[in-house]
DNA sequence: TAAGATTGATTGCTCAATCTTC
DNA sequence: GAAGATTGAGCAATCAATCTTA
């Protein structure tokens, strides 16, 4: 049986599980209300209108945006067939696709970005004390490090 | 159009997302590989056994697993099937219901408890250095006071 | 009329299996 | 055989509508 939390330790996790949970919820909603666009779809779109060309690989877009292969496969489908987005055969390598933004899905990200940045605005960044910032940013991300640093790639 | 995120911004929302999604993640998978249990479902099973006496009425409960009132309907549901808990009716509101955990619950709890503290400690105690702790948990605790002031009840 | 809770249809996600190219 | 990507079945989550008691 491992060692129990102590008072520190649970407070900690409890506020980081609550302000996952609540943050993303509340912004997936604002983006759906808004633009029908869940968070995950919108991260997807931003990746690709982050990149200068022609898109990006499905493998590298699924790990920047988080998602795992086979989701990512079913959301740009239906980037695909709201207009979104569409797949182009990857030069060089017969076996990748490119996802790319259309003129459609372009001024999309151009909108929902609004929304977004919106609300990471005031449920993120105005919500958290200034003096908070960098350690929250610093300690944070060495949870990622460790976090990617063995990720079972799927 | 809002204001872009600078880039200590950028990188705050980044790096909060990342944490977020892959420790849900990682801790659900775990979950799930030892036990056969989501993180939510873990949620409310532990929160049922922090509790003296006969369980949690399910709109309780929904607030402190921070799921929605259907999602718990269903996830007791499937806890029901399982035998790990029951709906009881409610003393003196004929409209309440309490779940409340069997035996089976119970130890399911202890043993789900192990692997769910154990994988906190690894991926976010140990992670997090020393010197962040405390603004961790004070910044995003605002944060969270922020998301739960007008929370739309659903 | 409001609050507690459920229902069920729709939609989305996961996982293992598959296909193709390297 | 391994990597890129998809498929589809099975399962879970969401949302609006519904039911019951307060």
């Amino acid at each position: 049986v491992a060692r129990p939390l102590n008072e520190v330790e649970q407070a900690t996790w409890r506020v980081v599980l609550s302000a996952s949970v609540l943050l993303v919820e509340r912004l997936d909603r604002e983006l759906q209300e808004a633009h029908g666009l869940s968070l995950p779809e919108y991260q997807v779109l931003a990746h690709l209108a982050s990149v200068p060309g022609r898109g990006l690989r499905m493998r590298e877009l699924a790990d920047r945006a988080l998602v795992s292969k086979s989701r990512l496969t079913h959301v740009v489908n239906r980037l695909e067939a709201s207009g979104l987005a569409v797949r182009e055969p990857c030069a060089g390598d017969r076996r990748g696709l490119n996802a790319v933004l259309t003129r459609r899905g372009q001024r999309m990200v151009q909108l929902a970005a609004a929304t977004h940045v919106h609300g990471v605005r005031r449920h993120l960044i105005e919500a958290l004390p200034r003096r908070d910032v960098v350690a929250v940013t610093r300690g944070l991300s060495h949870v990622v490090d460790h976090l990617l640093t063995d990720r079972t790639r799927c």
